[in-house]
RNA sequence: GGGUAGGUGCCCGAGCGGUUAAAGGGGGAAGACUGUAAAUCUUCUGGCUUACGCCUACGUUGGUUCGAACCCAACCCUGCCCA
């Protein structure tokens, strides 16, 4: 095991705050293993880089020797964390939450050695808890304490809803740690109200407190808002090669130094070109999540494609033409069959005319002409998109 | 339970009897340009094989009217104040 001081420079890269570091350090210098653990709800069926994000920060952790508890929260996930939403979530069934757990859990061993981890269903405790145990719970959090986060005393200024199971939240989560015995939590910055009243409940169960480590929100795709499933701005991690390497390229250049901290663990080189700097970027993430060849392939790809613009030469889905032969009904069948889109005849109409769709380079703007649609040649329907005619 | 303000398109929000498929913004899409699916600029953004035509839409259900998102009634839902 490294020394205390090598271990905390490692695992206080990239944090937000660590409560508190003298703490930590206390804990660390005892020389045993931590139980670190880090709760993640089922909502949604993928993981993406922002959840990876602690994900990573784990698995420093487990290089240093410590012990890992990943906590499923398949009963919290039916409640939903208010942390900084702005409206209730909405509900999910309890069969939704269990299949989503098991993806879950087999994208976050991309990341984790699955050999040291200990995964836990936080529903195995509060399924059978009895109803004065979640009394006596509540009596040691106050209203007040709740009104002061951010997110709840938004709501309740601005007139918009606040419902009384949205306020269990950060109890539950913080039973999870008195139940696990947890050393540490990690959790993103919204996070920091959840886990001190872990530390709450601990120390009124007469444990020591575990400390709270939180680490920045990953902003999504757009540049702007906190990356999630429900504003699609996410990239997942079983996301495929191509549609990975893509998505990173679609990032606003100032994220770039971020991403390269949160999602690489590594510094940006300013020297680079930008847009040089940006495929490195997204190449590194495909080998991580996929493979080195993976990564090559989607760099040639990307060249040919939006470089060099040679879609001739680019691999593409193939397109088998319907009955239909008109440049509108055939544009809609490639949406439908090769993407799995259903596009109206407007947005058709609206892309024909506004000059997207390209057979072989040339633009096709009437959308009832037939041109000959000949084996082998390339029809490009958007930006992103492109068949081959069978 | 009493009082009061509201429920509009993917979201926020104007409209308060006809010229309203419904302002404006956000989000999304396309084009131009480029160093990329960055940035910037322009356009589009209910559906119908484009149709000054039809259908669907302003919480729900009925009603008044030649005509309703707009007026009336009942109901459902939400906020705020009081209890």
């Amino acid at each position: 095991m490294l020394s205390v001081p090598e271990q905390l420079d490692i695992l206080k890269r990239g944090t937000v705050t660590i409560h508190s570091e003298k703490e930590l350090t206390e804990k660390l210098a005892r020389g045993k293993p931590l139980r670190i653990k880090l709760g993640v709800d089922p909502t949604s069926p993928d993981i993406h880089l922002g959840h990876a994000v602690g994900l990573r920060k784990l698995r420093q952790f487990q290089e240093l020797g410590h012990h890992i508890v990943l906590i499923i929260g398949d009963f919290t996930a039916m409640i939903g964390d208010p942390s900084g939403r702005s409206t209730t979530r909405p509900a999910l069934t309890y069969e939704d939450v269990l299949s989503n757990a098991k993806t879950y859990t087999e994208q976050a061993f991309l990341v984790l050695d699955r050999d040291k981890t200990e995964v836990v269903f936080n529903g195995s405790w509060f399924k059978e808890m009895p109803f004065m145990e979640v009394i006596r719970l509540n009596a040691r959090v106050t209203l007040q304490q709740m009104l002061q986060r951010e997110d709840f005393k938004n709501r309740v200024a601005n007139g918009t809803e606040v419902r009384l199971h949205e306020l269990q939240y950060p109890i539950m989560q913080g039973w999870d740690s008195v139940v696990v015995r947890s050393d540490v939590e990690i959790g993103g910055s919204d996070q920091l109200f959840n886990i001190l009243v872990g530390r709450d409940l601990q120390k009124e169960e007469g444990m020591e407190p575990q400390v709270c480590m939180t680490l920045p929100l990953l902003e999504g795709l757009d540049g702007v808002k906190k990356m999630s499933k429900s504003l699609g701005n996410y990239v997942g991690l079983t996301d495929a090669p191509k549609e990975m390497f893509g998505k990173l390229m679609s990032i606003p250049d100032e994220l770039m130094a971020k991403y390269y901290l949160l999602v690489l663990g590594e510094v940006l080189d300013t020297t680079l070109h930008p847009m040089e700097a940006k495929k490195q970027l997204a190449a590194k993430c495909v080998i991580t999540y996929h493979s080195e060849a993976a990564a090559q392939d989607c760099r040639e790809d990307w060249d040919l494609r939006f470089s060099k613009r040679d879609l001739a030469s680019v691999e593409l889905p193939l397109l088998t033409l319907s009955d239909r032969r008109d440049v509108l009904g055939v544009v809609q069948h490639a949406y439908q069959s090769v993407f799995d889109q259903t596009l109206s005849g407007g947005d058709v109409r609206r892309l024909i005319q506004g000059g997207s769709i390209l057979l072989n380079g040339e633009k096709l703007t009437d959308p009832k002409a037939e041109p000959a649609w000949e084996s082998g040649v390339v029809l490009k329907l958007d930006k992103k998109r492109s068949v081959r005619l069978a």
